[in-house]
DNA sequence: GTGAAAGCGCTAACAA
DNA sequence: TTGTTAGCGCTTTCAC
């Protein structure tokens, strides 16, 4: 079907090694005969077979990438960031998505190690010692982003206990009396990977604690957060709706804006994340920012410097910070 | 490094064709071998090398997918979908971007034909003779989507003329009497693919035209089109503003919104694609919607009928349908 | 039921 | 400067 060395070795009268020579300007041939290959090449459009290379040099120049899904904006500018940067690393990106299904991301995993990726971008959803030895085990380099496993893997992330923190600490300086905070169900902690939203609550009760809330923030953490968000009176008190991420506050905004709540005037609104369409969204939101696109030239650079070191390479803590919007 | 075939043999004291035999169930081999060979790989951890299975079967259950950016929410969608419809039916999928760039296109289609995957899903920005042949000398199966680009391969995509033409014909039906279209540049015409647009743009002009407008659209194709709008009186007579893509619609609003124009009262505004973060936007915005994540999961169902049954797989267009909003 | 060997397309070490 | 060979890890055919 397709040209090989060995074709353009007999239509050329030399040997394949000769070819491989030529191919790969590799010294120890004449230049007429190197011309002569590389002319015959081109005329037959000839493309080294990259399994064969591979199978032979040891190296496959790819590199996985594991993530939920590219529903959330977030992921899809990572997505983005992450090709870009490959591509101009001579990498190709593998992408697996798993839907949140721990079964789908041990699968994907398994997948990208049978086609001997040179190493793998992961956002984990699986946690767990069990889960670290599965990893340590598969003997290929990793990178973690937006949930840690453990020091054993290089992150890429931000601070989002601390931004969390300071995100609370901005509303109380609104003189918000009451936190209502909006996030995924938190009792999953021990079944799957919620680092990131733990580090956030985290730093939402320590920001409060710190601020001098005397009251413990309403919590609502149920897949049908709407419902429950109605079911609290959210005039009885000066009430933030603070969310984990800003597709709730996005959601958020709507359900306000269809029960005529004022924003910010009746009820104070923040997401984080900042994703790129908030520039659309009226009021504008305030959130925390992140820039995600370069979370993912992070971790592609992190990779491949462990790629070519031979040893895993820490990357700092990408920055955040509050943007002010018209919601709080 | 990792485990192999030949090491399972050495271990259980036989060959590694019989191996082979128990790891891929093929028959001629006695259950007690089998079962000892299946137990000493579960327990080395091992998992078959992709590219040696694919240089020897001649397949790499692989798509290429081949796409601008992922900017466009519409693109990641179809991503998603890509992925997901692959995934289901055990493809993998090699993401490759070209931000537009007819040159990257080019590269990405090397690598893509240097890996071999098994066919390509394309959303084309070359065209003409030149490329189609270049295309068809490169003997892989591929499905062209949104820009089509030939007969020659199957393309999955909506009938953006006729779509636009119904969109046109909806303004007119509200009493618009005047039309600013905004859509990219379409003098590259000549030099990369612009299809859709193109076609989008007949519609215009053959809608208007049965509408019975007697003046021609106010085009803007300008890069700063902002500004270009900017210069149009527009409430000179009662206008609409249609543009080709959702994106362009959402910059339109906030710049209308900047200047205190009502909308719909002073000015109309509608877009397509009917991107899935309209649903936060207020007003409403009227649009065209189709299906994007059904366009993924049919040009991989197309492309992997073609890959099975090697002959190239026509598909229906895509459904798309008006959706009323309050921008109008 | 099992082993041996060739071959997929390439790289790389060794001969000539 | 060039050819030969082994080998990457697997599949597959043929012989025993």
């Amino acid at each position: 079907m397709s040209v090989t060395i060995k074709e353009i070795a007999d239509i050329c009268g030399v040997s394949h090694g000769t070819v491989d020579r030529a191919l790969n300007n590799r010294p120890g041939i004449s230049d007429k005969t190197k011309e002569k290959i590389l002319k015959i090449a081109a005329e037959l459009n000839y493309y080294p077979d990259f399994r064969a290379r591979s199978l032979a040099k040891g190296t496959t120049k790819t590199i996985g990438l594991v993530l939920f899904d590219l529903y959330n904006r977030s992921f899809s500018q990572l997505t983005n960031a992450v090709e870009t940067e490959s591509r101009s690393k001579d990498y190709l990106v593998n992408l697996l998505l798993t839907d949140k299904c721990i079964h789908s991301e041990k699968e994907a995993i398994e997948n990208l190690i049978s086609r001997k990726v040179d190493g793998i971008i992961l956002f984990p959803i699986n946690q767990g010692e069990a889960f670290e030895s599965y990893l340590t085990n598969l003997n290929i380099p990793i990178v973690t982003i937006c949930n840690k496993l453990s020091d054993k893997w290089s992150f890429v992330g931000i601070d989002d206990r601390s931004a969390m923190k300071d995100a609370v600490t901005y509303v109380a300086g609104k003189g918000y009396e009451r936190v209502v905070y909006i996030c995924p169900p938190l009792a999953y902690r021990h079944q799957s990977n919620i680092y990131t939203q733990l580090e956030r609550f985290e730093g939402l009760l320590a920001g409060m604690q710190q601020c001098g809330y005397t009251e413990e923030p309403v919590v609502i953490t149920e897949k049908d957060y709407l419902r429950a968000l109605s079911r609290i009176d959210l005039k009885a008190s000066k009430t933030a709706i603070l969310c984990s991420c800003d597709l709730y506050a996005l959601e958020t905004m709507n359900f306000l804006k269809d029960r005529n709540y004022r924003i910010p005037e009746d009820v104070g609104l923040m997401g984080f994340d900042n994703i790129d369409v908030l520039k659309y969204i009226s009021p504008k939101l305030t959130t925390v920012h992140y820039n995600v696109e370069e979370m993912g030239f992070r971790a592609v650079d992190a990779l491949v410097r462990q790629l070519e070191t031979q040893t895993p390479s820490s990357t700092p803590l990408v920055e955040y910070k509050i943007i002010q919007g018209e919601s709080l």
